[in-house]
DNA sequence: GTGGAGCACTTTTTT
DNA sequence: AGTGCTCCAC
């Protein structure tokens, strides 16, 4: 693995306790990869390592880095989420009557909660979540239906998500659980919260080994209860910490990590750090000022179409090796959910692909299983020429088609897959896709557009970015009461910080919300942003009367 | 059990 | 504006 200095240091201090700086760009999966590797190397035992994360997705690209490199997959240490080492252990330590509880999922919750009161479902699921997980507390209205809601539990023998970590915890504390291992290492450790931190404490070994990965600037996860305050208190808690900085960033030109650099220092919650890019400088962030929503849609068409050079879509399909730019080379980015949609219409009138979240679970679930199963089906003659899984996805269309975590799953049941038991076999697939997100089944792969929001854009890259709805009152987010400015900054530096090459922000003087039209200043963070690193375009209505500019 | 009127609500999301 | 829900009539 070819590590730059910082990353070589971080993947092989001895230091005790570490907390790694990682902006973004910076190589951190590889170096949370290369310190796994490096552990192995010098003879840790597997058993010894947890590596920790949020997410499935992170958890599984973490997990093929280190088998590709390993070049086996046997004798892993843990490399997964929370929630699953906490299912393991309590499957291992919990009593025999008290150990064959189900997962109380999403779905099941918000059966157990309708029964109890129907109006408000998800509002009180999160109520109860963030009861959970900060002591939050509940008011009255609340208090019976939670109490109703834990009891309906424990009847049916049922563990929610929150309740597998804090059982854990529990028996962590009264010792009925040992610290298990001496190396402990933690991704994306801004997202923390203080459930899980008291977690990690008791499962490290007396003078174990933490390594803590992350980057405070880009802590965007609050409102469910995520604590930048774990992360930014950690010398304190910790007076032995070692910091590293990884601050070689491989992703974007000069003009946009300098002026996310100097966007980012208007927070005051932060650790300073120095991100620099180790790419050529291009063209500066181009700001449009457009009349509404319409035009907004339109715009980011036009700059699409001008970037591909084409007017002929269909032969971009075929010529796709030909163009220096694909749809997959441009991500459109909103603070919310709806302004998608006309930008979605848009690009779908004039024959562009997107791709989007999908936020339907019932529906994805049986659609994936589906594919999937027809793809075991597909392959399973193909066994006759003995061809390799990885030939016989990329032969396919199936590379376009499924997701990285769909290929993950597929490779395994293939792996595992033998002669007779095909069913059993899909319907243990099945079992492991009831635990997947709308994010894990975004679709990689496939050559389209993706339309995204600031949050759910995190972690990925695109050479193009759009930032539309740069309007005050959308980001920051100020439209209902309770807005964390400093929150919103960092999320505004995530969707800046996706842009390899081009960053495009898009301020819409008009807008409808909520059923109202309304007219919006261009967004208070632009003035967090020199000067320099902007160059302004306004569009006026040619059909409309003339209007001022509002910068 | 369905369909339509009436009403409330409207940020972000993982396990 | 658009969605999702309840409630009531059939």
């Amino acid at each position: 693995m070819n590590l730059n200095k910082n990353q070589k240091i971080a993947a092989e201090t001895s230091d005790r306790i570490c907390c790694v700086l990682a902006g973004p760009g910076t190589g951190k999966t590889l170096t949370i990869t290369a310190k796994i590797i490096h552990l192995l190397e010098k003879g840790v035992s597997p058993k010894e390592i947890a590596a920790l994360t949020f997410t499935q997705k992170a958890a599984i690209e973490m997990k093929q880095r280190v088998i590709t490199n390993l070049r086996q997959e046997k004798n892993l240490p843990f490399i997964g989420t929370f929630h699953l080492l906490c299912l393991k252990l309590l499957r291992e330590f919990l009593s025999d009557r008290e150990k064959h509880f189900q997962i109380c999922t999403r779905t099941k919750q918000k059966e157990i909660i309708s029964a109890i009161h129907k109006k408000n479902v998800d509002r009180i699921i999160e109520k109860i979540t963030n009861f959970k997980n900060t002591n939050t507390p509940l008011d009255e209205k609340i208090l019976p239906i939670y109490e109703k809601y834990e009891e309906k539990k424990k009847e049916l023998n049922l563990l929610d998500f929150d309740d597998l970590l804090l059982k854990t915890l529990e028996l962590v504390n009264k010792k009925q659980i040992p610290a298990l291992f001496s190396h402990i290492i933690i991704d994306e450790f801004q997202d923390i919260n203080k459930i899980q931190y008291a977690l990690i404490k008791g499962l490290l070994k007396e003078n174990g080994y933490l390594t803590v990965f992350g980057d405070p600037d880009q802590a965007i996860y609050s409102f469910r209860g995520s604590e930048i305050e774990l992360f930014l208190e950690l010398p304190k808690d910790f007076p032995d910490l070692t910091l590293i900085n990884l601050s070689l960033n491989y992703r974007s030109q000069k003009n946009i990590i300098e002026a996310s650099n100097k966007f980012i220092t208007a927070n005051t919650k932060r650790f300073s750090k120095k991100i620099e890019s180790t790419r050529e400088q291009k063209s500066p962030i181009i700001l449009f000022e457009v009349e509404d929503e319409y035009e907004e849609a339109k715009t980011i068409l036009r700059e699409i179409k001008q970037r591909l050079g084409a007017t002929d879509f269909t032969e971009l399909y075929k010529n796709k090796e030909e163009t220096s730019c694909s749809f997959s080379s441009f991500a459109v980015l909103t603070r919310t959910n709806n302004q998608l949609k006309i930008i979605k219409d848009c690009l779908d009138k004039e024959g562009i692909p997107v791709k989007t979240i999908k936020k339907d679970t019932e529906h994805w679930t049986s659609k994936i299983t589906k594919k999937i199963t027809d793809a075991i089906v597909n392959y399973s003659d193909k066994l006759f020429t003995n061809m390799p899984l990885q030939s016989f996805i990329e032969s396919s269309n199936l590379y376009e088609e499924l997701s990285n975590t769909e290929i993950f799953i597929l490779s395994n049941i293939a792996k595992t897959y033998k002669d007779g038991k095909l069913i059993e076999q899909i319907q243990a697939l099945i079992d492991e896709l009831t635990s997947l997100t709308p994010v894990d089944l975004f679709p990689e792969n496939i050559n389209a557009v993706s339309l995204l929001t600031l949050h759910s854009s995190k972690g990925l890259e695109f050479p193009v970015v759009f930032i539309a709805g740069f309007d005050e009152g959308l980001i920051p987010y100020t439209l209902t009461s309770d807005t964390d400015i400093e929150e919103e900054r960092r999320l505004f530096y995530v969707g800046m910080t996706r842009a390899m090459d081009e960053l495009i922000l898009i301020h819409s003087r008009q807008r409808l919300i909520n059923g109202k039209k309304i007219t919006l200043p261009v967004s208070s963070f632009l003035k967090d942003i020199p000067e320099e690193y902007v160059i302004k375009k306004v569009r006026q209505n040619r059909a409309g009367p003339k209007q001022k500019a509002l910068f």
